[in-house]
DNA sequence: TTATAATGTGAGTAAATACTCACTTACAAA
DNA sequence: TTTGTAAGTGAGTATTTACTCACATTATAA
């Protein structure tokens, strides 16, 4: 049995745990994700988690790829729409990634945790990565509606990129101390409104 | 001895305390801010941290305080500025509240740390307070500015602020996220102008 | 059938952590 | 001087937590 962090097809134990443990952090925080709460949550003893991942931190590792490629299917969902506008797609790249926090709520958690930011270089890596290719992704939308004279031609690509991203943080952060009491989609299509104006030629 | 959270003026250790576990933060995380390690920081015994708080939890709350009279502060600085117009104003708040967590490296991992959005009712509260007041202050500014014929009429208040938090958020994860190997103040500049664009009329 | 590997578990263990307690020392006011 | 109180400590304790181990069961393939 190789436990060494890669991909096994066939091993349905391993997506279970994984899928445990986000359910743990979306429900009750990164904190109480203990080995015994993940054990509980699928329903196996501690001692067979063990069987399937070498420590705790693969299993969290597990989480956070599990989470990027959820955000990266997002990417591609937009690269499809060949025929819509730039900003049409940033649009849908928007609210897409809001949809996907509101449904899986141990995101925000996860990627604000203490975990993900201190010590453990492989998690940092790993997020650091996804979100290169999100804001490559965002400039280069950008870009294409530049030329397209949809966007201002003075508007920087890495600082809108960063403003793009940041709207969906601090909606995130404050969703999760509201104890996720609003409609994020909602609110975000408000927040959108908004930066269609700061990004459109007047 | 009074420990029931209320200051206590002549308290010197209460301070040091406080800025211990800041420190504590700042260099390795809110989940290393032990019993023993804040004793260890400010050089006393652990039992002796209990002649001055009740319990942990109002060490943290403590640091809490700090960190928002701080934030509180510079509003108050921009207050003062009677004669720079509204836009001028928001790009001094913008700077100073970057300077403030550049010389603070603790308050992105509190602020962003479990400890204050789960549980801990009374710490997520001073939060959305300090965070109300803030809001508050940035959408005044904005009508302000747009009173004066310096942001265009069509940008809404509350979105706009949020967009000017989500900058300062989105750079300071990123910046805890390097290690802070890169100046806050410097890359906050460049976002800056892009986000004046963005507000002010054409 | 039988050998081998995978899957499973109860009962641990060592380390960390918030907090307590009995007791001592310093010090200011009566 | 006495007395009361704040400030101090070393040595605990109960609990939690990640992880291990010896051993049992199940599935697979020769």
């Amino acid at each position: 049995m190789i436990k060494n962090g890669s991909r096994l097809s066939g091993d349905i134990r391993r997506d279970q745990i994984v899928e445990a443990a986000l359910r743990i952090i979306a429900k009750r925080g990164v904190k109480s994700l203990t080995t015994a709460a993940i054990a509980e949550e699928v329903g196996i003893s501690e001692a067979n988690l063990y069987r399937h991942f070498n420590s705790k931190d693969e299993i969290l590792q597990g989480t956070v790829e599990k989470i990027g490629e959820g955000l990266l299917r997002n990417l591609d969902a937009v690269s499809v729409m060949t025929d819509a506008s730039a900003l049409a797609r940033l649009k849908r790249l928007f609210m897409l990634h809001l949809d996907y926090i509101d449904r899986n709520e141990g995101i925000p958690r996860l990627i604000f945790s203490e975990e993900m930011h201190i010590g453990k270089e492989n998690l940092k890596e790993k997020l650091l990565n996804t979100i290169g290719l999100y804001s490559a992704k965002l400039e280069s939308l950008i870009k294409e509606g530049q030329k397209a004279g949809l966007i201002r031609k003075d508007m920087e690509h890495s600082s809108a990129a960063l403003m793009f991203m940041g709207m969906i943080q601090i909606l995130t952060m404050k969703w999760s101390l509201s104890g996720f009491s609003f409609s994020l989609v909602d609110e975000g299509m408000k927040l959108w409104r908004n930066f269609e104006k700061c990004l459109s030629v007047k």
